[in-house]
DNA sequence: GACTGCTGTTGTTTACTAAACATGGGGAGG
DNA sequence: CCTCCCCATGTTTAGTAAACAACAGCAGTC
């Protein structure tokens, strides 16, 4: 089996009863294939022990996207967040795929992003999307620096020319204050993180800016800072409460975990929600719809920032001039529970506006 | 020639030569279809007076998205905003073809917003491009609550949920107020428009918020304002210098337009550009490579706008679900000419990421 | 007369291929 | 040992067959 020249991809065509077009198109992902087709001719393929012997010396990397997965501290990109990271894998990974890349996913714990920097480079990858969640102004130009082209997401900043696709945190917030004051609050805080992320940092100025457009005043001791795992903000929530705080009417807690903590220790010290105290999150997490009372909360579409961010980058890839820079911010929804005051009706999202059907005759 | 029900698509292809599906596709512009195939069966076609009578009664609309070109009051969308437009319809017009869509284009001129809103009332199109240049926020939200699919270019606001594609002011003008720092100024001004239209309402907020980003203070006599127009800037700049105001080191127009009228006030009143006082334009209409200095400004790309509207349009026609609003910010850049301070040689951007040819083995 | 279900006609779309095309390795000739 | 050309190999475009969907019209039923 070792005088005749392997096989090729004519050989397989007749092995699976197609033509050399078709195990071309399957062997490379595109045009359309049904599934039995493809299943035929990647038997014949294996049955056949092909090796596609052509082009390039080995075998051939397809265009890949990879997705750069940091927690440079992990204070926040960890365990729960990990249903985050998993949606936006899903959006890159299904529009990834339909424009034929391959999607890896690279994931980096605590090291310098020097490391992250390194591993890029010669790497046999068409570009980047990163989590930016944990990542610096610094951090963001020195992986754009690389000369690849690059997306980030779940983070944006001022002035920095990159990509970046994430949450419009300051509409978001300001939904919250308006669902908070339609109600008839006026005195309204707010539940920090102690670490402080840049989506954090993007929710903590918008509180500010939409309490003030909103004509509200913000109390000096309504806005709290407490650790940002379940456990932290209990501890830090019920410290708060021993020390004998004055509550506000009504709190915004900058993610759902934290308001997990919050509330579990308001309870605790025997303030009912949403009777004595309502509390609106951010992320809805999947417990929060379960928990007790179940939590208003802030739904963003991870997915769509994950297709969004493919798309970016394809352009990036594929544009024959430079591209500017581009940002963009996916607008957020109000999931309402029952954990803020007189929980009304679930509220359902408008209809898409449906496709208008025109029949008019031309002209 | 009435008894004979008339001509089928299997007609027009017997006679093109072709097979029925060829027909079917060069009438709805799907698939690959060569030039002179598509022609011979469009002659076919007309050769028979061919109807396609089928689907629905009458003649069919293909999917039309269409383009509202509204100027309110005129003092913005006028003559000197037609180069911006045509940017605009080139990138939209490109993009929707590739999608098979039909452009059209319909332009409202000191008509209320109703009468927009009404034009689109059960028009046979499937989505709606407008340009927001000159509307207000309870203009958005009445275009938007009409329940078609929605994007609107060249503005931009907070709250709104809509979906909006415009160029990055905050951005670009600190472009520009780092440019004026980092060749010594201290002390900027900025020449603003009477008429306050979003995106000029986005650059001076910018104004401000970027010079304390850099540490810099704007003094109170040095934030101007004239009409929008070329005439209008250069009177209302006569008044000033006639009434004998301290001139700043250096002025951000909030255009270029009102650059050349202002520009041409001082060079009458004997100050030179750029050795008196340097300016720094905003649009990059072709004059400011012509004139006399070639003025300093920021470019933004239009087409890439345009573009990002139809990509964002066609998602929201086609997609199966709610999708949520997307503001997208494109980046500018800041073209390098003489009108600023020790003018240097052209600036150029840097080279796109050439795309990454990987050839390693896999695995 | 109105409604229901069937049937054939018309147009659409998917999955596939023929043929033209690109690419590069290897052999013939210098 | 180098150059050039040819052809083997894989890729891509432009097309089709066949399955499919959407009706219109008609027959049969109540």
């Amino acid at each position: 089996m070792t005088k005749k020249k392997s096989y090729t991809i004519r050989d397989i065509a007749r092995a699976a009863g197609v033509s050399p077009a078709t195990v071309s198109l399957v062997l490379n992902g595109k045009g359309d294939i049904s599934g039995v087709t493809r299943a035929r001719v990647l038997e014949a393929v294996a049955s056949l022990n092909y090796v596609p012997r052509s082009t390039k010396s080995g075998i051939e990397a397809g265009d890949t996207l990879r997705f750069l997965k940091i927690a440079k501290h992990g204070h926040t990109v960890n365990r729960d967040h990990s249903v985050f990271i998993s949606d936006y894998i899903d959006g890159m990974s299904a529009e990834a795929t339909r424009r034929n890349y391959t999607l890896e996913i690279v994931s980096f714990e605590g090291q310098p992003i020097s490391a992250v920097a390194e591993s890029l480079a010669g790497a046999p990858i068409s570009g980047v999307i990163a989590l930016g969640t944990e990542l610096s102004e610094a951090d963001i130009r020195l992986v754009q620096g690389l000369g690849l082209p690059t997306v980030f997401i779940d983070t944006v900043y001022d002035i920095i020319d990159a990509n970046f696709v994430d949450m419009n945190n300051e509409d978001a917030v300001y939904k919250v204050l308006a669902r908070f004051q339609k109600q008839g609050f006026r005195r309204i805080g707010f539940v920090a993180s102690h670490v402080d992320t840049n989506n954090f940092h993007l929710r903590r100025a918008a509180f500010f800016k939409n309490m003030a457009r909103l004509g509200l005043t913000v109390q000096d001791g309504d806005v709290l800072s407490v650790e940002s795992t379940y456990d932290g903000a209990y501890a830090d929530t019920c410290s708060l409460l021993k020390s004998g705080i004055d509550l506000a009417e009504c709190y915004f807690c900058t993610n759902d975990i934290i308001a997990y903590g919050f509330i579990r220790a308001l309870k605790q010290f025997g303030v009912r929600i949403p009777d004595d105290v309502s509390v609106i999150g951010f992320d809805n997490l999947p417990q929060s719809a379960t928990m007790e009372p179940a939590l208003t909360t802030i739904e963003v579409s991870k997915r769509k920032i994950g297709y969004l961010a493919v798309t970016v980058l394809d352009d990036l890839i594929n544009a024959s001039e430079p591209q500017p820079p581009v940002k963009i911010l996916v607008g957020a929804d109000l999931v309402i529970r029952a954990s803020d005051a007189r929980g009304e009706p679930q509220e359902k999202r408008k209809a898409p506006a449906a496709r208008a059907a025109g029949k008019l005759p031309a002209i």
